[in-house]
DNA sequence: GACGTGATCTTACAAATGTAGGAATTCAGG
DNA sequence: CCTGAATTCCTACATTTGTAAGATCACGTC
């Protein structure tokens, strides 16, 4: 918890969200569409996320597996004082706006919305 | 739109934007609740915002007064690339959900999710 | 078991960020 | 005008982040 995760440490955490597992090979590929990293780079980071503990190496013949140790909500919780906060607090309600005009969701994503925002009516 | 904005110069802004306008000692009275960053550290962070043309400054007698020359949402907006962009690309839907169920919201702000929401549905 | 090949580990370094100290400046009073 | 108090401006420095090169290690093959 004592580590912050840098902007470029969630990128990679994305991807192994999104594959519970890869390679750093694996990683650095998924990461091509939208960055220009160096392979190497993105080897810098995934060392950097083991040592802050929020991902964790396993040995698999010559290469390393990686995988996360925490989920999103936990990693997104767990910067009690992250960016997001500081960013958010004083005025969240116009930053979801701001992301709900801009985001791409799915109908199910929306009906999800729409559920939680409606109890949040109920129970204030 | 070169220059990223860092974290505790967000937490600046946001006193600033709160306020429309106030010297170095107010934000720095305003962060106080929050941060424990000496008025010299927060005045680092003013001049900063000034050289990143984000904030202007006036004086004013023997005192400066900072404004903000961008909005929240341009802000937000302009940096494309920036933390929240990698944090949501990918999964905005859990993540904004995170933020309803966390976020304090007003029954005006609710609603206005709530509509944009369902132009969202509409027009996809 | 020596060798090439590819992956990992170690090391490096510039820029950005957090955190201020000290020098210089400037108004308010004497 | 000279002094003191407040405020700003310039400077500094340790950390973190982005970015990777070079050294090393492990595996399959001859």
């Amino acid at each position: 918890m004592a580590h912050k995760i840098s902007p470029a440490e969630w990128e990679v955490l994305n991807v192994l969200w999104q594959k519970a597992a890869a390679t750093g090979a694996e990683v650095s590929e998924a990461l091509a569409a939208e960055q220009e990293w160096h392979p190497k780079t993105v080897g810098t980071f995934l060392t950097r996320l083991v040592e802050k503990g929020i991902v964790e190496v396993r040995r698999e013949g010559k290469t390393n597996v990686y995988a996360p140790r925490m989920t999103r909500q936990e990693c997104v919780s767990a910067e009690g004082d992250s960016f997001l906060q500081r960013v958010f607090r004083g005025s969240c309600g116009p930053m979801l706006l701001h992301f709900v005009e801009q985001a791409d969701l799915s109908p199910e994503e929306i009906r999800e919305l729409e559920r939680a925002l409606k109890q949040k009516k109920t129970k204030p």
